[in-house]
DNA sequence: TTGCAATACTAACAAGCGTTAGTTAGTTTA
DNA sequence: TAAACTAACTAACGCTTGTTAGTATTGCAA
């Protein structure tokens, strides 16, 4: 990806996450790269092309995510945090991108909003696996997984509303408190 | 509000949460209830409207319910059942105005969407106000009050995704659903 | 320095949008 | 019964949209 078409990408999502993908015109782009909206063609084929390469390109890393950490042998706990924490580490890392990924999708075309669907479903299919386990494990309560693995994502994905990347705390901060949250709840259970 | 009237709202609101507010025209409306677009403007004053009368009357419900909660005297834990149940209650009420108040607000006109966030915030400082509370209490182990207010209401607004308002649950054991994972997490402390 | 892609421009198109104007039929009210 | 109101229609307006066509300019490779 050229220097340019990087910076039209970029410019391009911080404006729809600002004023959503559809109040943002080819010529809000153009117009802040500095240029005509038509020139914009120069560099990507629709505009469609940027919400759908923005959505697949992290649907690519969030499914690498879960898929390493099934791959490998360990106990229910674990991980989930590992699990979490390769989520939120692809969030705190495409923050833009995640806001229009999280909001926009259905704004894909008819077949790009199918596999979109398909592969969310997968997503969650790799997290339900995990809570499987643990309910085998005997370490987690909850016998409605669609339930809890809705409520986790929501969770994690909430993040990218109050996380600021240049705050105190790192990403892998980040997933320490969101594993902590999901697995303890708010309850003070020292005394 | 006259039938006509409350059909429009219920089409338009079904129509906007399965296409979004901006893919939803008012001549996709009007043909579902069988009439022109010029016809609707009868009825209502706009696009926008419908739009605006939804989300503030949502608002309006929402701030009731937590005010209602917070004028009385109860322990932290006590108010957070009930400010989570009154918020379960409204959201599987309308759960199709429900999709519209929680994705589309950012469609409102600057003056509305001013009001719309300042509202918002208020009712996050309702929570908040119940979490200061249990961390005085000391029942409630969490410092990072905005953290947690954005992640509660994230976990309890996902119900719209995954609750069967045909299925087995009541908005009452959902309420119960969500507050027992809330408070005590995902981790079986049993043995 | 010449030539050729790459990249920018201007102009415009076709489609779709929310909305208004003007009118008509049906229903309620005086 | 006459008048007034309600709610539907057809037609069209003015605007915005994503995109294309055609053309100029830039900058690197030979």
């Amino acid at each position: 990806m050229s220097p340019r078409k990087l910076e039209i990408f970029q410019t391009a999502l911080s404006l729809m996450k600002s004023k959503g993908y559809a109040n943002t015109t080819m010529r809000d782009i153009a117009s802040a790269v500095n240029m005509e909206a038509a020139s914009l063609y120069n560099h990507i084929t629709s505009k469609e092309d940027l919400l759908a390469i923005t959505c697949f390109d992290l649907a690519n890393q969030f499914e690498k995510g879960i898929l390493e950490v099934n791959d490998i042998y360990f106990d229910a706990k674990e991980k989930l945090r590992m699990a979490i924490e390769a989520h939120t580490q692809i969030l705190t890392a495409n923050l833009d991108a995640s806001y229009v990924f999280l909001h926009e999708w259905r704004h894909l075309s008819a077949d790009k909003l199918n596999e979109f669907k398909q592969r969310r479903d997968n997503y969650e299919n790799g997290f339900i696996e995990i809570l499987k386990l643990g309910e085998n494990e005997g370490v987690f309560n909850e016998v409605d997984e669609k339930f809890v693995v809705i409520t986790i994502l929501s969770t994690l994905n909430a993040t990218i509303e109050w996380y600021k990347p240049n705050g105190s705390l790192s990403p892998k901060q980040v997933a320490q408190k969101l594993s902590d949250f999901i697995l303890n709840g708010l309850l003070n259970t020292k005394n």
